[in-house]
DNA sequence: GGACAATATTTTTTT
DNA sequence: AATATTGTCC
């Protein structure tokens, strides 16, 4: 033990040592907080702690697995076999298996991913006769998922005026209605959505507190990771699990919160030292991951922010190459120019593939990369958007199988009743599901009982039913015998599917086939492993839990050597050498949806934080002029990240420019002339040099009176008078001489402690008023 | 009820 | 551009 522990730096040692009591570790990007998990829970298990009686959540499996074996090499696998480790839904959704009949739900209950969900939502409302246009799916769904994050049940929604009324006022008064519905049809059908599975786990440690002294009990240390990015529902979670024993750390960074949209709440993390007592803080500040530029650069970034604890990140690494800027005509070019750069790059420091990455913000913006690293014969993985089991014909066969363990599955079997067809049309759905609501029954019972139930189907129909009832069963019986590879290359031939695909004969539909195949002998390798495993039970619902709950880095073999594609979001916790964040451009990243609320945008400003903190040796940062977007070519502006970065960090490659296409200039980008290097022009200039409409606002324009209101308010409109004190984070202390102009194009001239006079855009100052 | 064509909608990020 | 939904005809 003590061989790894000279492996820590003194920060790094005290939070590792300090065994018993609350605690929590403010880790800046790249310090070396998952070392110092890892080594703290090894030393815990050092010190006699059972690992049975460690509990340590992360945001990912992926890391769960990793962390494991490195404990794993310290302490030994037998032993480290036993630790609690893996994401909150995963976790959670094993304990709740084991309780499920507490909480009145199957032990088998199915898992609805956002798919699932979805459509259930989709179709509730349709039953209902609400008009789709004002009760949209995906806002409803959101809608419902905050609500479930914030633990207000059905019952506590229709106990609060408040958000009855807020529902009503934006004009979705059924909303009530919809949530209780969808609530009921889900528990009807034995399944739990990706927010239940945290909900659930609330109401079960709340209801039972004998369920909740068990658990306390067995997990007497409780580690959590990314411990900003939890919501409310997990927060609640961890402190009742940590209420006995308070042997709880947890680590974070503030500074890489980026999962508010999903319910995330920052306040877990700056509130933490006030929700228990003597809280013991530490601070990882030491970067050991990237050169003093990029470190130096992500710290004037974040500088910007309001919301923020204060923290010094620091290196004591090399300063580093600058980070490379540069404009593109289009979104193809820019494709190109990374594909060439990153080709230059492997050739002259005999690279791998494996140390590149490039990081977006949007899913739509990989086909660019994609086309100009196929050109290049660049081998590339794209992670996330459309994971490998949220594919059409994957989620066929899941749903087959998932339909074995579960018959009430409805969305399961909505999927699969006519796909192979069978004759089984919408007509006979709509009917079968306004008979199994009168009845109370799962859709599946009612077929199962066709004959005894009052329903108008005819012979016929009621025929293809029964088979297709006769069909399923039969596989559950074969479940009790054979494993589950077994049992879905049976299903695959039996129902058809196979088939379907096969007989299709076009290019997709061979590519079906073969994703088929992958997904059996992912099966087949599930199935092996389990084998290894003493307490090995049905394997055929373990593996359906796990795919609900993988994430795509979770399928990631690891060993081949490709250019790694991704969002940022997914980044986190990643690093790479060589790092191209693509797309800088304003409505994109910041994304156009996020500029509305200055905590919006600070959000985006810490996810490129994440962005540019993922680079350990040489970051690049592209924008192009116009990009496809929905099919269409958009002008695009560079982003204001790209200004707020302090200049001395930056090499700017924009070539010499005017706005017109000139095929020269940007064959030149990716051929084998250096771009001219220019100074780089500051937007803010090139703003104000535009003629006529004096401000436009980084959105194009979007009609006006949105919902949520328009997108050109003044976040001090009204609110700033001449004579107020306020507060800049460069220029100090200031009084306001004067406000002119309106709406978004609000200036403010204030005389400053540091750097007299000053005229500011107020949309863009960032001002406390102090009075 | 099914097959195919026409049209609408979409892009923020995900366990 | 790609996908989902709706419409039309058999």
């Amino acid at each position: 033990m003590e061989k790894y522990l000279s492996q820590l730096n003194e920060a790094q040692l005290a939070p590792t040592l300090q065994k018993d009591g609350p605690m929590i570790v403010i880790a800046g990007a790249g310090s070396g907080k998952t070392r110092v998990l890892t080594y703290r829970i090894a030393y815990l298990m050092s010190l006699g702690v059972d690992p049975f009686n460690i509990l340590s959540l992360t945001f990912t499996n992926k890391a769960a697995r990793e962390m494991k074996g490195r404990i794993a090499e310290i302490v030994g696998a037998s032993e480290a076999k036993n630790l609690w480790m893996g994401t909150f839904h995963s976790v959670f959704a094993k304990i709740l298996r084991i309780e499920a009949d507490k909480l009145g739900y199957p032990n088998n209950f199915t898992i609805y991913d956002a798919q699932d969900s979805q459509r259930l939502i989709g179709s509730i409302i349709k039953e209902m006769g609400l008009d789709k246009d004002i009760y949209k799916t995906k806002q409803i769904s959101s809608r419902i998922s905050s609500y479930k994050n914030s633990l207000i049940t059905v019952k506590a929604y229709f106990q609060n005026p408040e958000l009855i009324e807020a529902d009503t006022m934006s004009k979705r008064p059924r909303l009530g209605d919809i949530y209780k519905n969808y609530v009921d049809r889900c528990f009807k059908a034995g399944a739990m959505d990706f927010d239940d599975l945290l909900l659930k786990t609330n109401e079960l440690l709340t209801r039972f507190p004998d369920v909740l002294a068990k658990y306390q009990n067995r997990f007497r240390y409780i580690l959590v990771d990314e411990y900003q990015d939890t919501n409310h529902s997990q927060y609640l979670i961890v402190r009742a699990l940590s209420d006995r024993f308070q042997n709880i750390c947890v680590v974070g960074d503030d500074a890489q919160s980026i999962y508010a949209f999903r319910g995330a709440n920052i306040n877990n993390i700056l509130n933490f030292q006030k929700d228990y007592d003597d809280v013991k803080m530490f601070r990882l500040e030491q970067n050991y991951r990237s050169t003093k530029n990029i470190v130096n650069a992500a710290n004037s970034i974040i500088e910007k922010n309001q919301t923020k604890l204060e923290k010094v990140v620091w290196t004591a690494n090399d300063e580093g190459p600058k980070i490379k800027v540069n404009r593109l005509m289009t979104d193809g070019d820019e494709g190109r120019y990374v594909a060439s750069s990153i080709f230059e790059n492997k050739m002259e420091h005999q690279l791998m593939n494996s140390d590149f990455a490039i990081l977006y913000r949007t899913n739509a913006q990989s086909r660019a990369m994609e086309d100009a690293l196929r050109k290049r014969s660049i081998p590339y993985r794209i992670y996330g958007g459309l994971s490998f089991y949220q594919r059409k014909e994957i989620k066929d066969v899941l749903s087959y199988l998932r339909l074995i363990i579960n018959p009430a599955d409805e969305e399961a079997l909505k999927r699969v009743i006519n796909f192979p067809s069978r004759g089984i049309g919408q007509t006979t759905m709509d009917r079968l599901v306004v008979a199994a609501n009168g009845y109370n029954r799962s859709i599946f019972d009612v077929m199962k009982h066709i004959d005894k139930v009052d329903i108008k189907i005819n012979s016929g129909t009621k025929n293809k039913l029964r088979n297709f009832v006769t069909m399923i069963e039969s596989f559950q019986v074969m479940n009790q015998t054979a494993n589950a590879f077994e049992l879905a290359e049976h299903v695959t031939k039996v129902t058809g599917l196979i088939k379907e695909f096969r007989d299709d004969g076009t290019p997709e539909g061979v590519a079906k086939m073969e994703n088929i195949e992958e997904l059996l002998n992912g099966i087949k390798d599930f199935v092996e492993g389990q084998e290894e495993l003493a307490d090995a039970t049905g394997a055929l619902p373990e593996f359906l839990e796990d795919v609900a709950l993988a994430t795509d880095l979770d399928a990631d073999k690891g060993d081949a050597d490709h250019v790694a594609l991704m969002t940022i979001h997914l980044a986190k916790g990643l690093e790479f050498p060589y790092v191209y964040i693509v797309g800088m451009e304003e409505d994109l990243f910041p994304s156009g949806m996020s500029m509305n609320t200055r905590s919006e945008l600070e959000e985006e400003r810490r996810l490129f934080y994440v962005a540019l903190t993922r680079a350990e040796k040489q970051a690049y940062l592209t924008y192009t002029m116009s990009r496809y977007r929905w099919g269409k070519l958009i002008d695009a502006e560079p982003s204001r990240f790209i200004e707020e970065i302090d200049e001395k960090y930056l090499d700017v490659l924009t070539p010499v420019d005017d706005k017109r296409f000139n095929p020269m200039l940007s064959a030149d980008i990716f051929g084998d002339v250096e771009p001219n290097q220019i100074r780089f022009k500051k937007a803010a200039k090139r703003k104000a040099e535009k003629k006529p409409p004096k401000f436009i606002p980084p959105a194009k324009l979007k009609p006006i009176g949105k919902s949520t209101g328009s997108p050109d308010v003044n976040l001090f409109d009204g609110k700033l008078t001449v004579g107020n004190i306020v507060e800049h984070m460069r220029f100090g202390k200031g009084e306001v001489l004067k406000i002119e102009g309106v709406g978004a194009d609000t200036k403010a001239e204030i005389n400053f402690e540091h750097g007299g006079v000053k005229k500011l855009l107020l949309r863009f100052a960032k001002l406390d008023v102090l009075g």
